[in-house]
RNA sequence: GCCGGCGUAGUUAAACGGUAUAACAAAGGACUCAUAAGCCUUGAUCGGAAGUUCGACUCUUCCCGCCGGCACCA
C-alpha cells in the first residue's frame, strides 16, 4: 500500500457564509484524515476557498465592496471552520494566492503544449442587463426574465476550449475501476455522462467582459474560466509547480502525495461532472496521475427534504450549533444522523433528539456510569492494554461509510450498558468485592476500546475520556449535558 | 422526453422467495451504579392494482407519488 495519503475537500465559492453542507464535507474528510494518521499513514489534508469568477464579482459589487476585500472577508470565515469543527487540515489554499495563480497558469500551459486547448467562437444570447450569456431557460417571451425591457443580443465571442473529448476513452477506462467513484451509482452517472453528453468545456472568458480571474498565459485578452482555475487547487496546495528560483523546497509534497501517494477527494453529489470528469481529463492531459477515489456526499436539506433557504427560515448555521452544543455534538450529528452518501434533513428537533439520545444518555452517561464505579472502587487506575480497532469498523471507514462506522460504535455502547444491567457490578461490590472489581476493570478497558474507535470521529471527546481513564476519575461535569 | 433510483412502524433506516430487523420518539413495568440516565415490554396487513410461485415485502407488468442524472447551465 502507498504509505502517503492525500485527501482534499472541494473548495467553496466565497459568496456566502459557510453552509452546513460544507461542514459535512469537512468533517467527513477530517475523520478519514485522522483515521489514516492513526493507521500510521503520512497524511496531507487540504481545504480552501475558490475566490474567482463572475458570481463572486457580482456579489462583491452588490455589497459595494472591493472584490479583494470581499473575498478576504469570506475566506476568513471559511478559515475559521478549522477551529470551529476541530479539523486536522494541513493547508488552506486560496485561489487568489500567488502560488495558486502560478500553478493554474502552469497547468494551462501543460494542457496547451499537449494540444488540448483550442480557440473556438461561441455564439449565444447575451443580456446586457445581467451582463452575461443567458440560455433559453432564462427567457420569457423572448426577453430575459430579469430585464424584460431589454432585448437580448446575439453575441459572438472567441474563447478557449479544453479538448475533453480527447480523453473519452481514457475516462471510461478510469471509471471501469469501481474505486474511482463512491457511491457506485454516481459512477454510473459519470459513465453515462461521458458516453452520451460530454463535450469540450469552455475554459476562458473575454477579459473585456469580465476581469476577475487568472489571465490566460500569453493572451491578456482572456481570463480563465473559474473551473479550470479552481480545479488546479488540488495540486497547487501541494506547492506545485516548485519554483527552482526560490531554491529547492525542503520537501516535494507534490511528488510525495500526488505522484506517489493515494489521492482521495470528497465533494457534493452535484460535482461529478467537474471532479470526476473534467478534472480527471485535465490531469490526463497534463500527464499526471488521476485521483484514486472521489467520494460524493448528498445534500443536507430542511424538514421533509426541502432545500434550505433563508426565505423559508430553515437554514442551519453550523456556527450557532457549535456555540450551543459544542464541536463534537455537531460532528456526531453529521456523522451518525446524516447519511454519508444520500440526502438527509437537518432540523433542530432532530439534532436535539440525537444529541440527547446518543451523547447525553448514550456515551456521556456510560462514561459517568463506569468511571464513577471505577473511582469509588478501584485504588489505582486500570492498566490499559491497547488493542486493535475492530475489523468491521475499519472496513466501514475504508469504504467511507462513516455512518455505519458511527453506528458500530454506538452499538458497542449499547452492549456495555446492557452488560452492566445484567451483571450488576454495583450490587456485587457489596457481596463479592474482588469479583466486582475485576468486572469494573474490564468495563473500563472496554470503555477505552470504544474511545479508541471514537478518536477519529470525536477527537476532543475521545481525548477527554482517555484522560479520565488514566486518572481513574469520573467526569467532574457531565460530558454532554442533557438539553430539554 | 430519455436513463436510473426510491416509496417498509410517528420518524430515520435494515433484511429476506417462506408472513419483517433495529435506532429515536411515545406508553407501561421492574430496578438504582449513572446525566429523571440504563434495562424490560408494547406497535408495521412492507405506496396501489394485477401476475409468476406451493408461498412475495422481496421477482414481472401497470398505476400513483417522490428524487437524481442527461436534454449543449455554472
Amino acid at each position: 500500500m502507498k504509505s502517503s495519503f492525500y485527501i482534499t475537500t472541494t473548495i467553496p465559492y466565497v459568496n456566502a457564509d459557510p453552509h452546513i453542507g460544507f461542514a459535512l464535507e469537512l468533517v467527513q474528510s477530517d475523520v478519514i484524515a485522522r483515521f489514516k494518521r492513526l493507521q500510521g499513514r503520512e497524511v496531507f489534508f487540504s481545504t480552501g476557498t475558490d475566490e474567482h469568477g463572475q458570481k463572486i464579482w457580482e456579489a462583491s459589487q452588490k455589497e459595494g465592496k472591493k472584490v479583494e476585500d470581499y473575498v478576504n472577508h469570506y475566506a476568513q470565515k471559511f478559515l475559521e471552520l478549522k477551529n470551529l469543527l476541530n479539523l486536522s487540515s494541513d493547508n488552506f489554499i486560496r485561489t487568489t494566492s500567488e502560488g495558486h495563480i502560478k500553478a493554474a497558469q502552469a497547468f494551462w500551459q501543460l494542457c496547451d503544449q499537449k494540444g488540448d486547448i483550442y480557440k473556438k467562437k461561441y455564439k449565444g444570447l447575451y443580456c446586457v442587463g445581467c451582463e452575461k450569456f443567458i440560455t433559453e431557460k432564462d427567457l420569457m417571451d423572448g426577453k430575459c426574465t430579469l430585464h424584460p425591457n431589454l432585448k437580448p443580443e446575439t453575441v459572438e465571442e472567441e474563447n478557449y476550449f479544453f479538448k475533453l473529448s480527447n480523453y473519452k476513452k481514457q475516462l471510461l477506462d478510469y471509471f471501469s475501476n469501481p474505486k474511482t467513484i463512491i457511491p457506485d451509482w454516481r459512477r454510473q452517472e459519470a459513465i453515462d455522462f461521458v458516453t452520451n453528453a460530454m463535450e469540450d468545456f469552455s475554459i476562458s472568458r473575454s477579459q473585456e467582459r469580465f476581469a476577475w480571474g487568472i489571465s490566460v498565459p500569453a493572451d491578456e485578452s482572456q481570463v480563465m474560466y473559474v473551473w479550470f482555475d479552481a480545479l488546479t487547487n488540488y495540486i497547487s496546495t501541494l506547492g506545485w509547480p516548485f519554483d527552482s528560483a526560490q531554491g529547492k523546497p525542503e520537501e516535494n509534497l507534490f511528488e510525495k502525495f500526488w505522484l506517489e501517494g493515494e489521492k482521495v477527494q470528497t465533494a457534493g453529489k452535484d460535482m461529478v461532472k467537474f471532479q470526476s470528469v473534467m478534472w480527471q481529463g485535465m490531469l490526463m492531459s497534463a500527464g499526471f496521475p488521476t485521483t484514486d477515489t472521489i467520494v460524493y456526499h448528498g445534500f443536507i436539506t430542511g424538514e421533509g427534504g426541502i432545500k434550505m433557504s433563508k426565505s423559508l427560515g430553515n437554514v442551519i448555521n453550523p456556527i450557532e450549533i457549535v456555540k450551543e452544543y459544542g464541536t463534537d455534538a455537531l460532528r456526531y450529528f453529521l456523522l451518525r444522523e446524516i447519511s454519508s452518501f444520500e440526502d438527509s434533513s437537518f432540523t433542530i428537533e432532530r439534532f436535539k433528539d440525537a444529541y440527547n439520545a446518543g451523547l447525553a444518555n448514550g456515551l456521556g452517561n456510560l462514561v459517568s456510569r463506569i468511571l464513577t464505579m471505577a473511582e469509588n472502587n478501584l485504588e489505582v487506575p486500570v492498566q490499559i492494554t491497547d488493542s486493535e480497532l475492530e475489523k468491521k469498523f475499519t472496513e466501514y471507514i475504508e469504504n467511507y461509510d462513516l455512518q455505519k462506522a458511527s453506528e458500530f460504535i454506538w452499538m458497542q455502547i449499547g452492549l456495555i450498558d446492557l452488560e452492566i444491567q445484567e451483571k450488576q457490578p454495583f450490587k456485587l461490590i457489596k457481596t463479592e468485592p474482588e469479583k466486582a472489581k475485576q468486572m469494573i476493570k474490564r468495563l473500563v478497558q472496554e470503555l477505552y476500546k470504544i474511545t479508541s474507535h471514537l478518536e477519529p470521529l470525536l477527537p476532543e471527546t475521545a481525548e477527554r475520556i482517555k484522560k479520565l481513564i488514566k486518572e481513574n476519575k469520573k467526569p467532574a461535569q457531565p460530558l454532554f449535558l442533557r438539553k430539554d
